[in-house]
DNA sequence: CCTGGTCCGTAGATTATGAA
DNA sequence: TTCATAATCTACGGACCAGG
């Protein structure tokens, strides 16, 4: 194998377990496993379902701020429904190629040239119908904006929906994913304060008032934070 | 021959169970 | 507790059949 070495960054550093990353993005911690990792069944050892993304230690099963990108992204695309996985991992497979990198999800070249290759590439393998094909671009562009990148265009940040029921268009970014802070935990976007803190001190009895006040933020923030944070329990 | 409808197999997601 | 594996549920897609 002539795997070359890849300088390994803190965002490609394995952090993540699947279970923290799936409160993270919202998903089903099974999916994420399945998606990560694949899944196998029965007994003869037969691997029926192929990790969709390269997570980056599968041995000791952590995933790097990268990959929460991946799976962000790849969120989107379960968003419209009628996408199969086995296509969408034929497609993903084809962007590598073509495109020539790893992650073609989250390659700067994806939000230019790739996204069109993708759906084109989707609608010839799935039968996506026209409709169909905007609402898979309509979703890619709304989960691209939410990461944020470096003049290389590698992605350095990542605002995760804090809401489900919400149309995805407009959801703020008061937490955000970001390596260099608290170690990749979620923090406040505007004061780099752990959502776990906001959590924490609200089960203790604090108002988000307070919080805004002692934080110097708006208290929609706060309250944002907590929402983000209650997904935990639930 | 073409169209509509139902059935069935399979893949993916979720839940349950057991071990560490 | 938390995590991994196994079992179960569900929904999509293809195949087959019947009626027009």
């Amino acid at each position: 194998m002539t795997q070359h070495v890849e300088k390994a960054t803190i965002f490609d550093k394995p952090a993540y377990p699947a279970s923290e990353a799936a409160y993270i993005l919202n998903l089903p911690p099974a999916t994420v496993k399945a998606w990560s990792f694949g899944q196998t069944r029965r007994d003869d050892g037969s691997v029926r379902f192929k990790a969709v993304i390269r997570a980056a230690d599968t041995r000791n099963k952590l995933l790097s701020f990268a990959n929460l990108c991946e799976l962000h992204v790849m969120a989107a695309i379960r968003r419209v429904h009628r996408v199969s996985l086995p296509k969408v991992r034929d497609s993903v497979e084809y962007l590598r190629s073509q495109l020539g990198v790893d992650r073609p999800l989250i390659d700067r070249q994806f939000k230019t040239n790739g996204i069109d290759l993708f759906v084109e590439q989707a609608s010839k393998l799935l039968n996506v119908s026209r409709q169909g094909q905007e609402a898979l671009r309509g979703e890619f562009e709304l989960a691209l904006a939410r990461i944020e990148r470096d003049n290389q265009g590698n992605p350095i940040k990542l605002f995760p929906y804090s809401r489900t029921s919400d149309h995805a268009a407009e959801q703020p970014k008061s937490v955000v994913i970001d390596p260099r802070l608290s170690f990749g935990r979620p923090v406040l976007t505007r004061s780099a304060v752990p959502t776990e803190v906001i959590f924490d001190r609200f089960q203790a009895g604090d108002s988000l008032e307070d919080m805004a006040l002692d934080y110097n933020v708006d208290e929609k923030e706060i309250e944002e934070a907590h929402r983000f944070e209650q997904r935990r329990a639930g």
